[in-house]
DNA sequence: CGCTGACCCTGACGGC
DNA sequence: TGCCGTCAGGGTCAGC
């Protein structure tokens, strides 16, 4: 469910409820996922008050006095502010009450998700070596270009590896490379410096537009607060195999590339 | 170092 | 109605 949009979405959706509030219990009904919940977490979060929520690539970080909480979503996690009293259902695995009675609850059917803990200050080996943010100054058109010198994998696979940058999953790499007009199955070293200044425009733009909308909305993703995205209206080819290209008509193909389909225009992409 | 494919897990959906 | 194969937004890891 959730790529970049849709984790800040859930992050400005959580802020207001958790920021300078106490924890007063994490409560794990199920720690099976992707990595075990650590047995200690509950102890060090009890009591804790949140200082701030921070987004680095598609995690979250609760930061507290003596550490911070690392939660990612996987692929069908979700994270929801809801009030006291509402009995968890199926997959809603954590709860993290606080003291104004609300609670935010984990939910994540293919527990592909993570919450782990993080020292202050303190490197995580899974933070490390993460590539730039896509909306940073760090990220622009000449990186895209000097880190693809010499590499024969597809374009789709460079620009979604999070070496190179973070946060761009399949949905907005399939919507880029179309606003690009690049072909997915290209070589990423076989391309222009003067494309991939366009197609790192392409990346700011669709993940800015998708999160001032509120992500994407697939089956039932719906932000911190509750309201779902609007993102999925203006797809361009993402789930849209067979179905016309909006720009020229044609139908639109789907190929797979590393275990994941890929939409394109035969006559927009080159 | 870069690339490919297997794998983690549940649920939805289409074909029979 | 049910069974079976396939696919799904994420990422890590082993092997070549």
């Amino acid at each position: 469910m959730p790529e970049l949009p849709e984790v800040e979405t859930t992050r400005r959706g959580v802020s207001p409820y958790c920021c300078g509030e106490v924890v007063t219990e994490l409560v794990v009904r199920e720690p099976r996922l992707r990595w075990p919940v650590p047995e200690q977490l509950p102890l060090l979060m009890a009591g804790q008050q949140i200082e701030t929520v921070e987004r680095r690539a598609k995690y979250l970080l609760f930061n507290m006095a003596p550490g911070s909480l690392l939660v990612h979503l996987g692929m069908s996690g979700s994270l929801r502010v809801v009030g006291p009293g509402l009995l968890p259902g199926k997959h809603d695995h954590i709860d993290i009450r606080l003291q104004s009675g609300s609670c935010l609850r984990y939910h994540d059917p293919r527990r592909f998700g993570s919450f782990l803990w993080l020292e202050p200050g303190g490197k995580h080996p899974l933070l490390d070596h993460l590539g730039p943010e896509p909306l940073s100054g760090e990220f622009d058109g000449d990186l895209l270009y000097r880190l693809s010198r010499g590499r024969s994998g597809s374009v789709k696979s460079f620009i979604m590896d999070g070496k190179v940058v973070v946060g761009v999953g399949n949905i907005y790499a399939n919507e880029v490379l179309f606003l690009a007009g690049i072909h997915p199955k290209r070589p990423a070293g076989r391309i222009s410096r003067a494309r991939y200044t366009l197609l790192a425009d392409c990346i700011k733009q669709v993940l800015t537009s998708a999160i001032d909308q509120g992500g994407t909305t697939l089956r039932d993703f719906v932000g911190g607060d509750g309201r779902p995205g609007y993102f999925a209206q203006q797809l361009f080819v993402y789930g849209r195999n067979g179905e016309a290209c909006k720009h020229c008509g044609g139908t639109l193909r789907e190929i797979r590339l590393g275990q994941r389909s890929s939409v394109f225009c035969v006559t927009c992409q080159r």
